[in-house]
DNA sequence: AAAACATTAACGCAGCGTCATGGTAC
DNA sequence: GGTACCATGACGCTGCGTTAATGTTT
């Protein structure tokens, strides 16, 4: 039986365009025929086809299906399974990681909007920072630079880190940011940490959150609120105020940052 | 504080081609020089990019990221988020199916090349198929066909396969295929089927595997074999031998398709 | 004045989809 | 002889990387 590339394309479902770039690339080549130029397939042809798609569908590009296709052995084709099963599995772990994430990204969002204005006294969180960035200047320094480069590819589960020297409260433009992460996330990707990463171990905090709108509105004077709240309460913040950008999102018609927001305390 | 591209790739760890590129796409617009047409960032644009980073790494493209960071509002954020989520965790599923079929894909290899010749008696698989092709040519049918552009996307769960008619034992071209999807990817997807789709319960089956070299070299010939030793040992066949296409690899120069056959069997 | 930046523009990659133009089969 | 198919080629898309030619900063 001969099949024109139509019949090919209706029988696999793909697209005939789809059937030609195979050819250009090398990987199924029918006959043609003698008088026109129509590509003529066979059942040879199309279970070639059938498999090229098979391997596809696992995730092998092209190349790698020709190659399969054409010159591999068992034990070649052994190895190759290997090698995407482990690719696979990553991604797959990958994948599974950032839906957790997403979800709890999502609590968290919900969380924060209802938090606003309002104090809780809570354990606060526990993980690993730095900072790279004072006021408005980021530190030139290499080291953090390349430190800041391996903390960005572990976004979106490293977090944006802001930090309030307790002893500037109330002033206008002290403040530090950086990048944090979560220690489950520590122990997940087994991350190794030393100064300049520090860690901030569970304790006592006052929980709350905040927002700022408009380009270089963020000011210490934002936490105003939890300070006094600590005062009314009878707490004593014992260290520095931190928290973390949560999401910036138009409200109100300008642009506005949404923070969470900690400030250990003791009674 | 003012930032030059080759600055902020430096602190952001990517390549200033990449910065120029999300500008183009309209996500960032930084200061241009008064005299020269040099990019100036702020702290701000350099914030800006790194929300930006962290979207992407969520995997949003590039558009989405820019109405997400230009347009949204919290509650649209949320439902994005949620969407994202729903997708994640689609991918997350499949990357995991996709890693366990490869596992037992390579189990399926490594027994079959060792059980080539050799017969067992074991309890056939459990599976759902039917049949699109008899001897060499495909039907035409276009229901058949529409079932073939289904069953080639549950590849690679659905795979090859083939049936040989008892009755045909010993002839040269009486044989046919399709797909066969496992019981266990039936109840995994949902998949209703009926007429011309078929089940094969689990039974008693002679189990083993073959292979056959060369362009159209498939024939029932190949399980004659089979059928010797189900008379030899006092087995009668009690159904149609059928079989998977395993893979199709060079060996000892040529092409050869190996496969794992089947046939049921009673004392 | 040399080195290290910056600019724009064009092209390339995979893995296709989408025309446009013209030839062919039935 | 009409219409449904086929062929080739070019261009578009995303998310960048890679030159190349030229201008600017320090």
């Amino acid at each position: 039986m001969r099949y024109k590339i139509g019949d090919v394309a209706k029988i696999l479902g793909i697209s005939t365009d789809l059937i030609r770039y195979y050819e250009k690339k090398g990987v199924v080549s029918p006959e043609k025929g003698e008088h026109n130029s129509y590509r003529y397939y066979d059942t040879w042809d199309i279970n070639f086809l059938i498999d090229c798609l098979w391997y596809k569908n696992f995730g092998f590009s092209i190349d790698e299906i020709s190659v399969i296709e054409s010159e591999t052995t068992y034990d070649s084709l052994l190895e190759r399974i290997d090698d995407m099963s482990a690719e696979i599995e990553a991604s797959a772990k990958r994948y599974q990681l950032l839906h957790e994430r997403l979800v709890s990204q999502k609590e968290t969002l919900e969380n924060v909007r209802s938090l606003i204005g309002k104090c809780e006294v809570t354990m606060g969180p526990d993980f690993i920072y730095y900072l790279n960035r004072h006021n408005f200047e980021y530190e030139s320094d290499s080291t953090l630079q390349t430190l800041s480069r391996r903390w960005l590819k572990y976004m979106p589960f490293s977090t944006r880190y802001f930090e309030i020297p307790v002893t500037a409260h109330g002033s206008e433009d002290k403040y530090s940011w950086g990048f944090s992460l979560d220690m489950h996330y520590v122990e997940e990707f087994d991350v190794k940490y030393a100064p300049p990463v520090e860690r901030f171990e569970s304790r006592p905090c006052i929980h709350s959150a905040f927002k700022s709108s408009g380009k270089n509105a963020f000011s210490p004077k934002h936490m105003d609120f939890m300070f006094k709240y600590a005062k009314t309460h009878g707490l004593k913040p014992v260290g520095n105020a931190f928290g973390n950008l949560v999401c910036s999102v138009v409200d109100n018609g300008k642009l506005t940052g949404f923070f969470e927001a900690w400030l250990p305390v003791e009674e």
